[in-house]
RNA sequence: CGGGGUGUAGCGCAGCUGGUAGCGCGCUUGGUUCGGGACCAAGAGGCCCGGAGUUCAAAUCUCCGCACUCCGACCA
């Protein structure tokens, strides 16, 4: 019989799954609502997440020479304007200030919801010559899209990213470093995230306002709905055009250089907590967590106990890992359930007993596995462990996604395979968008990707029997 | 923006056949505990979401807002 549970109960994932997301948001202590609707404040142990992430982002686009800006949070309405399918993708959730002091404005401006505009006409003014480009550029930010429902993380009013914008001489680079994006997105997802990811290209009724193209990984949740991960686009020379972008190009003609963004934001903290967390609460990949290894002293108020805590903290710490020592008077089986709750990848448990036989005691978090070490092991030991809980949570997550993508051939069996499953249901499509509507309509997906890796299921569109131009992956989306 | 649910202590809730508030956890102090969510004692903590009504009297009844939450539509 459990003992009833008495430190910050979360629902059942199995129970009510979305109870469970917010549960973790509140009681892991990521988020909390702020005092207008749909604005969340990332705590310190949430915004310690996000920092982790960009750190490791941050230095992979360096190493592509990216160099990082800060462009203004309002936007002119006529800059806004210049560019009509981003308007009109982006007015319906823009949110405008009117008045400076008690002036009223002139011309009201946009919070930015996204800042090609802005990257556009600066580029337009400093943009002289073929040698300069390509601009590789990129910010980290804020950005304010007045959605009507929102949940932590997953879909808040204003939320964090780093939007990157890069101009090139020509369509080929720009499409190349479209491609780069992509996949710098998908291996961090990969390799630091522990998410598997599914590449392709967005469909037109999908794609980003004002590109020409759209590239996404698309991830899957414990829940088996899907999660859009990070976005690469290619837009050719249309913003440059409606910006005035130019060039005087090799053969000292006026030229429009060819352009890209892609993004990826806070997002992905919902994405882990989807992809990883279970129902004791967060389970964090240990490259992103902000405490990697807990130390729990057992008996504490023994002698030599926390001193033997300390050093265990002090060798991790200088073998390069994140720790932390619980030395509070709160019982043992509290702090477990207290960093389980919190998703920190492993625990060191050191008592007199361990003391005494010159060992300690790691358990993953992902799987709860203990493995007795001798102290003199403990670095590599710690290494090795945290290892297998990057491996543990990858090869899940492989397995979710894998044993979650079924194929049809119909609508109707594209709408059972769903209800049964979810899960991402693939089909063969004839690239219309009528198609495209009806599955939305009939079995209540969305168009997810054009997959990279192509499959031929039938000759035909499951919609509608014509001849199929793709394979198409649908889902429910959050 | 449509449909449901919920707003009472930091958190979870009770009180809702009107008479200005209570329980559990947490918090503070002291003590005993400590190998998986400990115990005893003494405390602190509330414009009962906001605004209008009805009434001698409103957490409670009536309207109108607002927020959160879930399900759709829209979107990262």
């Amino acid at each position: 019989m459990a003992k009833e549970k008495k430190v910050e109960q979360i629902t059942d994932m199995e129970v009510d799954f979305a109870q469970w997301y917010t549960d973790i948001c509140r009681k892991a202590e990521l988020v909390e609502y702020a005092s207008v609707k749909g604005f969340t404040i990332l705590r310190p142990y949430g915004y310690a997440i996000w920092e982790n992430m960009q750190q490791i982002m941050d230095a992979a686009f360096k190493k592509t020479g990216h160099v990082n800006v800060a462009m203004p949070v309002l936007i002119p309405e006529s800059l806004l304007k210049k560019e009509g399918e981003l308007v009109s993708g982006f007015a319906p959730e823009c949110a405008w200030v009117t008045m400076g002091g008690s002036e009223e404005l002139e011309e009201r401006l946009a919070f930015r919801p996204t800042s090609e505009t802005m990257f556009c006409d600066h580029w337009s003014r400093v943009l002289h010559s073929y040698r300069e480009l390509p601009m590789l550029y990129n910010q980290w930010c804020s950005v304010i899209r007045w959605e009507k429902t929102t949940r932590p993380f997953l879909r808040s009013r204003e939320f964090w990213w780093q939007e990157g914008h890069t101009i090139h001489e020509t369509a080929e680079e720009a499409m190349a470093e479209t491609e780069q994006q992509l996949n710098c997105y998908a291996d961090f997802y990969e390799n630091v995230l522990a998410i598997p990811v599914v590449k392709g290209r967005k469909t037109e009724k999908e794609k980003f306002a004002g590109a020409e193209a759209t590239y996404t990984v698309e991830c899957m949740m414990k829940d088996h709905k899907t999660l859009q991960g990070a976005t690469s686009h290619y837009f050719g020379d249309k913003f440059s055009r409606a910006y005035g972008v130019t060039f005087a190009g090799r053969d000292n003609t006026l030229q429009y250089p060819f352009q890209t963004s892609w993004g990826s934001t806070t997002r992905m903290i919902g994405a882990v907590i989807m992809a990883h967390g279970d129902n004791n609460g967060l389970v964090l990949p240990p490259k992103i967590a902000p405490i990697q290894v807990i130390v729990l002293p057992v008996a504490q108020h023994k002698p030599g106990v926390l001193e033997a805590a300390e050093g265990l903290r002090a060798r991790l710490e200088k073998a390069g890992l994140r720790v932390r020592v619980d030395d509070s008077d709160n019982s043992m089986g509290w702090k477990c359930a207290q960093y389980e709750m919190k998703g920190v990848p492993l625990r060191v448990e050191i008592g007199p007993r361990d003391i005494e036989a010159g060992q300690c005691v790691l358990v993953r978090r992902n799987d709860g596995e203990k493995t007795v070490v001798r102290l003199e092991e403990l670095e590599s030991a710690a290494a090795e462990q945290l290892e297998k809980v990057q491996q543990g949570l990858y090869e899940k997550a492989r397995i979710n996604l894998e044993e979650h993508i079924f194929a049809a051939q119909s609508v109707e069996e594209a709408k059972a395979l769903q209800a049964e499953h979810g899960g991402f249901i693939k089909t063969m499509w004839c690239g219309d968008q009528a198609c495209e509507l009806r599955m939305k309509e009939e079995a209540g997906m969305s168009s997810r990707c054009i997959p990279f890796e192509q499959e031929r299921l039938s000759e035909v569109c499951a919609c509608c029997g014509r001849p199929a131009k793709h394979m198409i992956y649908w889902g429910v989306a959050y």
